[in-house]
DNA sequence: CTGCTTGCAAAGGCTTTGCAGAACA
DNA sequence: TGTTCTGCAAAGCCTTTGCAAGCAG
């Protein structure tokens, strides 16, 4: 994704284009990826130091609240960033730490549960928490 | 559940039962509910009892460990303690915060997606964000 | 006895905040 | 120019840890 598509998305998403968020967003969608805010923090300061923490907190936090990128919770250590905007769910591999998508199609939730009046569905979190041991 | 229901509980899941084990078990389970430590901390010592806050996390940690409770990953904020021991998910509503229990008869996850080699899921984890907001 | 457990306080680690200076529209 | 954003350092907050004293079996 170039610079100019870059630009697009943000604004797209009604987030204003500045130099930081165009450079973490460039990082974030090199490819699909799910990043914590200290490897997005490295990432992009890989090529000198450029963006400051906060910075990357707070574009984060704006990304989210945009529909940029989704946060996973995963464990108690750390939130992940997913910049794969498609649905789909995840296989978290307890022993490993690895953390893997599942397309939607993979996975069929059938049957929705009632919701309280008038709310609506703004997220469907699955997780499978693996282990290869007994 | 009385103290010896709780005892055989714990021994039951190979917990040794001290009088801190045994005072928050039994604040757990007065009810299925979703608590955070902080939570679990004030209500068992507002019965009269004393249990300090690192005896809290040590001993919910530990639950988790042998299966007497689940950790519940809602926001960045804290882990909630779900004392609810059936299968089931959870629909949270993001404006008010609140945490509710969906009879897993409710969703049907089908299907299930190609595990790594020798991998079996340990837990499977939905949850539904709601929201009444436009 | 002998190894777990507990409790206190201090440390840890991720995230947020206050505020002055810089960038944007 | 008025607003928004950035960066630094400090603060916040939940959680963990080190270690001496206390319990369980």
């Amino acid at each position: 994704m170039d610079r100019s598509q870059i630009v697009k998305l943000l604004q797209q998403h009604d987030v204003t284009p500045t130099r930081q968020r165009i450079e973490i967003a460039g990082y974030l969608y090199q490819r699909p990826q799910h990043l914590s805010a200290e490897n997005i923090l490295e990432g992009v300061n890989a090529e000198g130091h450029r963006v400051s923490r906060a910075t990357v907190y707070n574009t984060m936090g704006l990304f989210t609240d945009k529909g940029l990128v989704r946060e996973i919770l995963i464990d108690r250590e750390r939130i992940f960033y997913d910049t794969n905007r498609s649905e789909h769910y995840h296989v978290y591999d307890v022993d490993s730490g690895e953390l893997h998508d599942v397309m939607q199609s993979e996975i069929e939730i059938a049957a929705v549960p009632k919701l309280p009046e008038g709310a609506r569905i703004v997220d469907t979190n699955v997780i499978l928490r693996v282990s290869s041991k007994s």
